[in-house]
DNA sequence: GACGGGTGTGTTATCGATAACATACCCTTT
DNA sequence: AAAGGGTATGTTATCGATAACACACCCGTC
């Protein structure tokens, strides 16, 4: 926008004016080639007189090596998702590769959208939030040729390698906490189930592990599409305080929701946890700020980012013979908000 | 990682498939160009019978385009940044333009790093994150030959474009504000002023408004490197009540920190808004939700978002003769927090 | 002193799509 | 019926870096 339109320099150009091949000013961009030290001092100098910027258009093409990696996510505007990504991005770096990053808005028809465009791009590998796909975005992770990670899930019949957790299961010690409290009233707090598959799973294992104790599992509190965050959360605790003002504990589908439901507690004078206990998911620095701090499970989310690193990178390496899943240990956290 | 790995079908693949010349099978998959239904079905089934994914490296080097926007942000773990990229992101995906997201860690060398990076992807156009950058990135940038945004500021040199707003105004108002309640002694809670030069400009903003006013400028409390969060802000809070008790407000760097040293105040008895008043900036979710809510200023992200998107695709058709600077208006929320 | 191996550099062909130009055909207009 | 304009398609050359191969030179070894 700045300076005038002459046309960009290239190799060729950098070339002629350090008075060597095209070939050796390629080499001399490149770290760990054989090109002497002064050849490569030469070959620098002249592409910085000339305000030449490599191009990687080119590159990738010959070279059928573009350095992405593709990642799609829910949202990005989720600090867990966010640590996920900077924990793959802090480790994919130093091997020179560079995220190409998306968000589907927790719709697999987006996500398919998104996965076609990027396949387009030839990333080294693609990484998914999640088990659940269209049958077409199914395929074309299946048939893309490159290494393929499922996160933040243990899908039934993974793509290729996996790095997740157990939803169901993090909400399950969750019910088990609270049970062994003596209490019985126990509701969950989640979006809709069909796009939030993540909270579809720890509704389905609040469900389950409410049945298995012989409790009710029917208080179910529905707020709506995904992202549900705190405002959200405020207004189904709302909602639960006065359809089942009797309610003794209540699970959340995340941190946020978990704090909105805190303060709306606070709000109508309902002590937390005096006379209602709440949990949320996620570990948030919310929930280890707030007053009472929250009761959670952390699911690791920036570890679950290093480990797909290393396992893209193993692969990309050659290092790894079939497909990986590596199962992440949830911690349950228990804090003033259920104790 | 799935499939056998024979090597991709390229267009050529598809036109021999289809019985047509490669040029018609590129035409097809390109919207609005001169390809009979008949053929372009025939094309698109053919592609599809051999799994054929356009490749956008081949494209971006012959037609000159990548669809790129490079965008760089101080953390890619902050709601207000998240915003303004979801509002680029949304308006630019409709013109087909993609983007390639990076984060700087408050860095400006690592912006430098990250913008050369970035411009070898040869993008359409740049955005960055305020208006201080290292001499060679500024360079770059000026160089680049490409629409360049810097957003979240109002740079005194602008590079190109701007969409921004002043920190240090801002700031003014809300001085403005706790000053028109009687109020003298107050505190400023911030990071490292050599990092995040939008902290350091509305810790300059408040320093000069105190001045302006006559009042003491010298509580400043200094939260650390960037990024300050609800740790440090409860941090910085805790230290402020006991060196300077008297203190009766405060105006954190953002809501993060504002709400951190709401709850430290709540542990340590401290009625807020009773004794002590609490501003944050940025207008996050949290601030709206907590309780008492927070007295903040809304910067409008996802509108500098997309303000810089709708800047980018003037300039992209050749819509604007120099650069533009869009001054976006803050809006002071006066919250339970200091009423 | 012949040989083997490493280092630094050059030459040629190529990655896969598409810009630019060319052409064939059909339909409308006068 | 000839001219003009639009539509659908083909041909050729090219974007800019680099893989693959070739080679010259230097050093040490037996």
């Amino acid at each position: 926008m700045t300076n005038p339109p002459r046309k960009a320099p290239t190799m060729a150009d950098v070339a002629r004016l350090a008075g060597v091949s095209p070939m050796t000013v390629s080499r001399a961009f490149k770290v760990e080639t054989s090109v002497s030290d002064a050849t490569r001092e030469a070959i620098l100098k002249a592409a910085d007189d000339l305000g030449y910027v490599f191009d990687s258009t080119a590159s990738n093409l010959r070279s059928q090596k573009t350095n992405f990696v593709a990642v799609t996510v829910p949202s990005i505007n989720n600090a867990n998702f966010a640590e996920t990504v900077r924990g793959l991005s802090d480790r994919l770096k130093p091997r020179g590769l560079q995220i190409l990053l998306g968000y589907t808005d927790y719709d697999i028809a987006e996500e398919e959208r998104l996965i076609e465009q990027f396949l387009r791009r030839r990333p080294e590998a693609i990484v998914v939030t999640g088990g659940r796909h269209t049958p077409r975005a199914r395929r074309l992770l299946e048939n893309a040729g490159i290494p393929v990670v499922e996160t933040w899930d243990l899908p039934d019949s993974p793509i290729g390698h996996v790095v997740g957790f157990s939803n169901a299961g993090a909400v399950l010690d969750m019910v088990d906490h609270f049970v062994a409290l003596g209490l019985t009233r126990i509701a969950f707090i989640g979006g809709d189930a069909t796009r939030d598959t993540r909270g579809a799973d720890r509704r389905a294992g609040f469900i389950a592990a409410m049945q298995a104790h012989g409790h009710d599992a029917t208080r179910l509190v529905a707020a709506g599409a995904p992202p549900i965050s705190m405002r959200e959360g405020a207004e189904a605790m709302g909602h639960l305080l006065e359809t089942l003002p009797d309610t003794q504990a209540v699970i959340c589908v995340s941190d946020l929701s978990a704090y909105g439901a805190l303060t709306e507690c606070q709000r109508r004078g309902v002590d937390v946890p005096g006379r209602v206990l709440i949990a949320g998911f996620g570990d948030y620095e919310i929930a280890s700020i707030s007053v009472p701090p929250l009761t959670t499970v952390n699911p690791f989310p920036s570890k679950i980012g290093a480990l797909t690193a290393d396992l893209i990178i193993a692969a990309l390496d050659g290092h790894l013979q079939g497909p990986q899943t590596i199962r992440i240990q949830t911690e349950l956290l228990i804090r003033g908000s259920s104790q």
